[in-house]
DNA sequence: GGTTTTCGTACGAACGATCGTACGAACGGG
DNA sequence: CCCGTTCGTACGATCGTTCGTACGAAAACC
């Protein structure tokens, strides 16, 4: 008899499954059947985890979301030159990004899919988010007018949020050079020599680099 | 009696009434009686314009591609200098995309919903498209490693193909402002002084400035 | 301590709705 | 009358969800 999985390890096992076939197939474009398939767990039974599909997305969202928060609020204590906290930030958001590529593409792609209360309450924590970045930017260039500030924080999570569409963790440069390199084209852009004035005591690495949203905390 | 449209109009109005819905509801999430709804033509009406869903997708697709390539390239014509070229890359891109928001979000968000042959041929005039922004990058920036080449490159592009997901034209800096900003953001990165060495003459402007994907040549 | 009841967990089967698509008839201008 | 165009209708598949049930373990009872 194959052992029985407590409740948590359940869910957090269909949260991180059906973060890949959402991944792959679409919010949409995937059935419960298709999860229940890649879980192994029957149809029905899924529906003892959570109440509807939209259900299981917000879930997925939300788990994924506040990971992503709580390892940023960790990094970023005692932090307080505004240059740095933007390292931080990008850093922790490209880290957490490449370790959790379904979850964060699902995050990014399927922003969308959901409605009412779920949607509001996924677009609050966003908002903040943007917020933040927003307020570090600012602080960082303060003689931008309010609009290029919005254009240039968005230009910023464009970079960022875009790397699903093409970053191969195998083929593609490791993730510490990608956050370095995002980092200095938001400061600096492109050109210069490439391995400019770094700083020479480079920012404390993040807490939990190799660690996945599931894993808690 | 209302006057029919020629052939190739109804069809052109089907691409773009369609655009709009699946930029709304997602590939997926869209039928093609939701289509059906919003062109007032019949359910297997639609059917003589196109053989299946999939192939009305990539229809889509595929005509807005071209039509942002055939720009280009007009728009590119006589442009020699690296730094003039990639002006005009993220001028053109960036008008395009706000001119044809909806078309432009189904090319970008609903990449991998094509299957097959459809699938490879979009893919392909992407590839094309991508490596001729390298290019331009790479002779800009010649001390670049060719990693570094393509994290920078698809930095640009997750900067310009992001802004579906926040740009409102109305509440947000004109196009020409936005491109300007982004470019500068590349180049120079954010901060230093807002206005800065701008070229004395502005490149030409865009050859179809305010005009639609459909609006043919 | 043995028996019974309850509870948490899991499943197969089936529901009505909606999906993409096919078919054949009807319409109307040349 | 013909042919390009349009439509109503319907088919089989698949969708999300529900229902009744079953089994092992814990709890409750005598």
């Amino acid at each position: 008899m194959l052992p029985r999985l407590r409740y948590d390890a359940k869910l957090t096992k269909i949260l991180r499954v059906g973060s890949a076939v959402f991944a792959e197939k679409g919010y949409n474009g995937a059935s419960i059947r298709d999860i229940s398939a890649a879980t192994g767990i029957s149809l029905s039974g899924l529906y003892y985890y959570f109440q509807s599909k939209e259900e299981l997305l917000f879930l997925i969202q939300s788990h994924c979301f506040d990971a992503l928060l709580r390892r940023l609020d960790q990094d970023l204590a005692g932090v307080g030159e505004p240059r740095d906290r933007l390292a931080v930030i990008v850093r922790n958001h490209l880290h957490f990004f490449t370790n959790n590529m379904p979850e964060m593409k699902v995050l990014s792609h399927e922003a969308d899919a959901l409605t009412g209360e779920y949607r509001s309450q996924i677009a609050e924590r966003k908002r903040a988010y943007v917020r933040a970045v927003l307020g570090c930017v600012g602080t960082l260039a303060p003689d931008l007018e309010p609009e290029d500030l919005r254009v240039s924080t968005f230009s910023l999570f464009g970079m960022m949020n875009w790397i699903y569409t093409w970053y191969k963790p195998g083929r593609d440069v490791p993730v510490e050079r990608l956050s370095s390199t995002v980092l200095k084209i938001f400061l600096q852009g492109v050109g210069r020599a490439s391995a400019s004035q770094q700083r020479a005591e480079p920012i404390a690495p993040s807490s939990g680099e190799g660690a996945s949203v599931w894993t808690d905390p």
